[in-house]
DNA sequence: CAAATTTTTGACCGGATGGACAAACGTTAG
DNA sequence: CTAACGTTTGTCCATCCGGTCAAAAATTTG
């Protein structure tokens, strides 16, 4: 079904890499149509028709970056499996997801965008994949829960709220930024993030009978 | 230091009203650069240069719409304040900031995509009112802390929590939905999610002294 | 080195888009 | 009724933008 593994020169894979991460950088600012190839030709050191000459069209640059950006994206829910305790499981997916907002903002950004003009590139992928997978997370958690490991709660919207906090730092970061002020809003922003939402889920998750 | 107050006709009000409602849905939903004068025209039922004729730039019409947005906003948390029980507070800014996700969508993606994009637009804004807003709440919220009254945690970032949970559900809706499926996903997954973000806050946030 | 191949560029095209403008049309007040 | 004012529209323009193309420049291969 996929086009047969393109030959590439040792050019061609440095100068796609090298569009690549320009256009990441541009996308994940304008959003797709706010990007302008001669922009992202610009941020990567070339002429527009140079960089068409890589990539065929505008949207051929953005698939490949969003099809990166997943497989990456969901590695930490991946990772989520049910062989350790529940409690650090949880611990360390809110750990790695907030490491990648922290470190990949810009994919994040990218993601956000699409999601927020409708997915119209991503649907099928939403539906099919993302969802199974969570279905499948869901379960595990579900399982923690009748063994009485973790509170009982609502399995879907805890893992969206752990989305949702932790792309937060990412997606929001100028507000964050803008509102914590320059001191609290420095580097330390992410350390102060990860303390808070730990106790927030970790205590809120922990099982009522056992005493703090 | 403002325009002179702008005497309107009735004509005027009620157009301008249209044109406001047009494009609050098509540059929530393809962003600034994304959304055209045509589009928004249409939508509103009128000709490009009809609209022009109410709105002289496609920027005048953006920024009204988001000096109402705010207005709107940050009422929420306004009304956040010590009189009553801390929890009870917090559970209805929650229940606000859901509701508002829920019945204003199309508003909080527009402030999305302003700040994904680095906030270009209201900058000042966020440093200067909005900062010292939620400062103000913090000293209440340090000042329950300081009486015992909840938990002690950071609370710059619950706030930051509370506002990305809730809005993640405008924001976001697309996967929200897709993720849930027809039947988790339908009307009701605003109130599973507002049981939810309450038993994950108020119950992390209770006092450990206080048994549950 | 020379032929073959890959890479780069300048010039160009067509369509979309933000916006201007004057003329036509409608409304209202005297 | 008519003059003044408000509203609407068709037409037009300049710019931007995605993309093409042929030819020049650089690189690889034999």
């Amino acid at each position: 079904m996929n086009a047969p593994a393109p030959r590439r020169t040792r050019i061609q894979q440095e100068k796609r890499e090298l569009i690549l991460e320009a256009a990441l950088e541009v996308f994940s600012t304008h959003g797709f149509r706010g990007a302008t190839i001669d922009q992202i030709a610009e941020a990567a050191g070339m002429s527009k028709p140079n960089l068409l000459y890589y990539f065929r069209r505008k949207e051929e640059i953005h698939e490949t970056l969003i099809q990166r950006l997943l497989d990456t994206w969901l590695g930490p829910l991946r990772e989520l499996d049910d062989v350790g305790d529940p409690l650090t499981e949880l611990r360390s997916y809110i750990r790695r997801k907030l490491e990648m907002a922290r470190d990949y903002p810009r994919e994040s950004r990218l993601f956000a965008n699409e999601i927020l003009q409708g997915a119209p590139r991503i649907m099928p992928l939403l539906e099919g994949e993302l969802k199974s997978l969570v279905e499948e997370k869901v379960a595990i958690i579900k399982g923690w829960m009748r063994a009485g490991k973790i509170v009982r709660t609502d399995p879907w919207h805890l893992i969206f709220s752990i989305w949702a906090t932790t792309q937060h730092y990412a997606d929001f970061d100028v507000q964050v930024r803008a509102v914590l002020g320059p001191d609290l809003g420095g580097d330390g922003r992410f350390e102060d993030a990860a303390r808070f939402l730990e106790q927030l889920f970790l205590d809120g998750l922990k099982p009522k009978n056992i005493a703090g």
